[in-house]
DNA sequence: GTCATCGATGTAAGCGCTTACATAGCTGGG
DNA sequence: CCCAGCTATGTAAGCGCTTACATCGATGAC
């Protein structure tokens, strides 16, 4: 009767375990931390007495005690993007297995809100961080930085960044992907891409392209540049519009897939044969691209696989080892029904 | 130059900003926590200090002292299915605003996982969790339920549950689109659907179809029932073999839109008429499914909202209010191109 | 049989912070 | 002019845990 607990309110503590267990809240500790030095009877008595009262070591306590926390932080833009949420995803699940917890910030493309989740992962002790993108304030990276924190910045991979980078390069890749269009007879190239202010990845995007064509001696028309939110529904204005242009554009560079989609989709409502009147290409390769009718020629990027490379990254430096960061991934262009050689306009 | 200090190594703690302000270590913690007690002038000097050597309160130790850890964890199945990034998004911004920081837990419809996940989420000191659906580990509740912390199960909604929940009601659901489906005309109606086991949410969804096809004294083929990996491969392979039987279905219910949207690119890809030859219904309303062609009839479900009402319900109870949980939410029907009344299959 | 040694356990000092309580100036009423 | 009653600040006791160090037996070498 006496044995019934009238206020099971307070989460038990160490103390309670040690004291049910007969020993001393030093063994209860060990027996968490260091089995291997507490007897294995003493070992068997302290876990069931811990079972029973449904304890475990409160990880505020440890954290302060052990000056490890055993969280990290992930920064990216949105979950919106499945892009982001693959990332995240996959890197949840390989530091859940280590034991570690993430700790996530959706700062929506707002290098403000960036910033002070990131102060507010500091103060929460974070271990490590993996940010999406470069482009944000300097404080942001010397905050971590004061705080000899190891970060890694992912989907982006800039020759001569000072980050450790897991990432691609962007502007590499939309060279390649120009460059092909251009291999295949295009001369008037529109783009639909996300905006490029405080996106470094999206500027780096433009750039190759401006690249590419700047090679062969052609540049955007500024008619041909549409920069918005990503979105099918801006693809689709972004196509309608561009196409009341004269000259009109034989291909579109969009700057991920559903922009491509938009663009696609609408391209056929309009009438129009793809990629024969209007070549298409995306950037991300989304699960629905491969899907559509003609599927999306793109670029593939493993999202998971960024995340996990992120994660080991990190992990890695928590060891205490200073891995040299990858070389840079290296995204496949998937050919698809979007995009083919450009019918000769005249002549055989 | 002997101020220069060669070890910048060690984060600044509470005593050194109080030292620098010269007060007391219990002034500097005022001013960040209840600062309209302390003497404005002294106040600014406290500030200062802290910004200079760049001190924030840390978490653990503040956690430790105020008994509140200021975190609360989500733990849904995967990242990957966009209705759960979304709602995730959403309570992370709704948090975030209120200074909580978000823990994450993907469970991969383990149900193992998601109780050691709730597990160290509980060691963490969550002090509410956000749980995508009920049927999980009896031990997964008690566990919540023995630390009184308040915890709400998301995207389900039935009828005389015992924990607080934010959703609607799937057999309800289901109900509804089935008899649409039967007053439509249908009465051979095939059904792909994820899962079930383990899944309440996708189990009350099957539920809801028998529902209303026994209504009218019909009931599901084995033949035309698939149940797998909720991806738009398996959609497209399910109606590929469910077309092939006899008599073949008339309209097809697809669990979710991804499954729907492969279900529809197969049909279309096979020479039939949507809806004329097969309807198709899904379930979601994911971002691509009103651009199909022909676009996709379904259930809008706002998984914003349900992050939003998720995150304010425990945002209540967490200023020690007892609200009641809201009613379920109820889906809405969003009739577009891929259903509609069955030709009348003999007389005029 | 004695003592050095070693392994198992206990003791206690923090980890960085919050906050109840003590204290010390002030203010102003009598 | 004194003191009750404030208010602004400081003191110190934890919060729950880890771990260096102390302690205590037991083991085995001599």
């Amino acid at each position: 009767m006496s044995e019934r607990e009238p206020k099971p309110k307070r989460p038990p503590r160490a103390v309670d375990v040690a004291a049910a267990a007969e020993v001393s809240i030093a063994t209860v500790s060990r027996v968490f931390n260091s089995p291997e030095k507490v007897a294995p009877p003493i070992r068997e008595r302290v876990l069931a007495a811990a079972k029973a009262m449904g304890w475990m070591p409160h990880a505020a306590g440890s954290a302060l005690a052990r000056r490890r926390s055993s969280i990290v932080g992930a920064v990216i833009p949105t979950l919106d993007n499945e892009v982001f949420a693959a990332q995240v995803g996959a890197m949840q699940t390989a530091f859940a297995e280590r034991g570690i917890t993430l700790l996530l910030s959706c700062f929506n493309y707002n290098q403000d809100q960036a910033r002070s989740d990131v102060q507010a992962m500091l103060a929460r002790g974070v271990e490590a961080l993996a940010i999406v993108g470069e482009s944000h304030k300097p404080d942001l990276f010397a905050d971590i930085q004061a705080r000899h924190i190891p970060y890694v910045v992912t989907y982006s991979h800039r020759p001569g960044s000072p980050h450790p980078c897991i990432g691609f390069d962007n502007r590499q890749a939309f060279r390649k992907i120009a460059r092909h269009l251009l291999d295949d007879g295009h001369e008037v190239i529109g783009v639909i891409i996300q905006p490029t202010t405080g996106n470094d990845r999206v500027a780096d995007r433009l750039d190759g392209i401006r690249d590419a064509l700047a090679e062969r001696g052609l540049g955007i028309r500024p008619q041909h540049l549409y920069e918005g939110e990503w979105s099918i529904d801006f693809g689709r204005q972004s196509v309608r519009a561009m196409l009341e242009t004269a000259p009109r554009p034989t291909a579109l560079i969009c700057g991920n897939d559903y922009l491509a989609i938009g663009a696609l989709l609408e391209a056929r409502a309009m009438g129009l044969a793809v990629p024969r009147d209007l070549a298409i290409t995306g950037f991300d390769d989304i699960a629905i691209s491969r899907q559509m009718d003609p599927p999306l020629t793109t670029m593939h990027i493993d999202n998971h696989e960024i995340g996990r490379r992120a994660a080991a990254y990190l992990l890695s430096c928590l060891q205490g080892e200073s891995p040299t960061p990858a070389p840079p991934l290296v995204p496949t262009l998937v050919l698809r029904g979007t995009t083919g050689a450009l019918a000769p306009a005249r002549g055989a």
